[in-house]
DNA sequence: CCAGACGTTGTT
DNA sequence: GTCTGG
DNA sequence: CCAGACGTTGTT
DNA sequence: GTCTGG
């Protein structure tokens, strides 16, 4: 699954991959060791043919809801049920509702035999801790009480690969490339031609490396989250 | 018909 | 809003 | 995902 | 144990 991320670089380094980074009104999304749910994250997401990146909240809020304090469930969405699920089904078949949430890596935590024993947090990335895309969706709502309207997105899962299989039985689904990225976008394509992209990535592409505990509070945010601790990862 | 859910993960 | 369950 | 809270009344 | 908050 994918309930905390990596987002790392600077802007303009951003930028190499994802051009609308040098168009970004502010450094919100950028540089961040641990990203948390409910929190705003940077995704591009495309209105009348042009792509904008911008904030949006982690943790979709449907427009129908009565309450913010649904989006904290709604974190992850599973790709196999997307098109039956009421909360995501209108979403998906809409290409204004599909987003591209911006990452370079992503955190799972391995449990000890020992179920006493503290969990190890590992952090999956590509070579080189490349920035790709999770497939994602968003929508707005507006809260009935009044108030200014809250955009926000969900990062869609599908099954683990067979490299990760031992760290977890799902992952998100990882675009990286701009050919898988513009065809999430892209209103010509349906559910149909959308099943193709929501697969598990190719074997060979993530690594696994240990991470640093703090990364369990999301009150750490620095390169400390990715610093292996000294005691021998024996769960790896 | 109305009421209530609408989500995923992990663990037992 | 829309579907499911009763 | 993990961390942290989880409650009400009455009084200052 | 379970929910909320980040």
């Amino acid at each position: 699954m994918c309930g905390r991320y990596t987002n790392t670089l600077k802007r303009e380094d951003l930028a190499r991959i994802f051009p609308e980074a040098a168009h970004l009104a502010d450094a919100t999304g950028c540089e961040r060791f641990n990203i948390a749910p409910t929190q705003d994250v940077l995704a591009v997401v495309e209105r009348k043919g042009e792509r904008r990146m911008g904030p949006l909240r982690w943790g979709l809020v449907p427009f129908w809801a009565k309450d913010v304090k649904i989006g904290a469930k709604m974190v992850n969405a599973r790709a196999e049920t997307l098109d039956s699920k009421p909360a995501f089904r209108d979403l998906v078949a809409q290409a204004r509702s599909r987003c591209l949430v911006v990452a370079d890596g992503y955190y799972e935590w391995l449990r000890p035999e020992d179920p006493k024993a503290p969990k190890v947090p590992v952090h999956m990335a590509l070579a080189g801790r490349r920035p790709f895309a999770f497939a994602g969706l968003w929508t707005w709502w507006r809260p009935p009480e009044g108030g200014e309207r809250l955009a926000t997105c969900t990062i869609v899962t599908t099954r683990a690969n067979a490299e990760v299989a031992h760290v977890h039985d799902r992952m998100p689904v990882m675009l990286c490339d701009d050919d898988s990225r513009d065809a999430w976008l892209d209103p010509a394509n349906d559910a149909a031609a959308l099943a193709p992209l929501l697969e598990p990535l190719a074997a060979g592409l993530l690594t696994v490396t240990p991470a640093n505990p703090c990364v369990n509070s999301h009150v750490n945010d620095g390169p400390e989250c990715l610093e292996a601790p000294d005691a021998p990862l024996t769960l790896l």
